[in-house]
DNA sequence: ATCCCGAGGG
DNA sequence: CCCTCTGGAT
């Protein structure tokens, strides 16, 4: 994909998703504890089953500190509701402990590092590092990541290493932080798996899959 | 019935 | 690459 196009992709959607209040739907840019925790919660479930517990989570557990202070077995009826609950409740205690025990309290920076907590793969780690703390490592490839840059032509391959690569078309204008949200946010509002909605799409005219649809359903 | 801002383990 | 983990919304 030519380098302008790409340009007016990333500036059309931070365009329709504008960054409010330094909070992305339900994750914030400026709270790297949060947007770890959230993250590693937000994992195969909607935003609003996280937004649902985000509160009362972060009231009673504010801090890594008091979070590894916590048991699974407390943590767990708090996030009840969310899926994967019982896996997950371990996780942000596991991750809350290793970040006071390993990394002197503070999440730490660095894509191994990140990685090396319970809960945290490539994706969320990805996310962190670009949201809270605007290290340009690398794209977070999720599925939506995947499915939106593919339909769009931005890449062919479903390798993460080589979407990331062809992704960096998007970054002149914009942070890796934005472009983060922004096509996950896109890939989960219009572009969706099923019935994508085209007629809201606002990168419709420059889209590979709807100029397809459009050839397969005309005579 | 099917899907949801993945990660860990085999 | 495959499977499992999970409750809630539609």
């Amino acid at each position: 994909m030519d380098p302008d196009t790409a340009c007016a992709i990333y500036r059309r959607l931070s365009k329709h998703y504008p960054i409010v209040g330094g909070r992305t739907n339900f994750i914030p840019f400026d709270n790297p504890f949060e947007s770890l925790i959230l993250t590693i919660l937000s994992a195969q479930t909607t935003d609003r089953s996280v937004t649902a517990v985000r509160d009362a989570l972060f009231s009673r557990y504010p801090t890594p500190e008091a979070l590894a202070a916590a048991s699974p077995a407390e943590v767990e009826p708090i996030i009840r509701t969310i899926g994967f609950h019982h896996a997950k409740a371990a996780y942000i205690v596991g991750t809350a402990q290793k970040i006071v025990e390993s990394f002197g309290g503070e999440v730490p920076r660095t894509m191994d590092e990140l990685r090396s907590l319970p809960g945290v793969g490539r994706k969320t780690a990805n996310i962190v590092l670009s949201h809270a703390f605007g290290i340009n490592i690398g794209i977070a490839v999720d599925t939506h990541v995947k499915r939106v840059s593919h339909r769009l032509g931005m890449t062919d391959s479903r390798n993460p290493d080589i979407i990331e690569r062809d992704l960096m078309a998007l970054l002149p204008e914009g942070t890796w932080g934005e472009v983060n949200y922004l096509l996950i946010r896109h890939g989960r509002e219009i572009c969706t798996a099923r019935n994508p909605q085209h007629d809201a799409c606002f990168l419709r005219d420059l889209c590979r899959y709807y100029a397809e649809e459009v050839r397969a359903k005309s005579p």
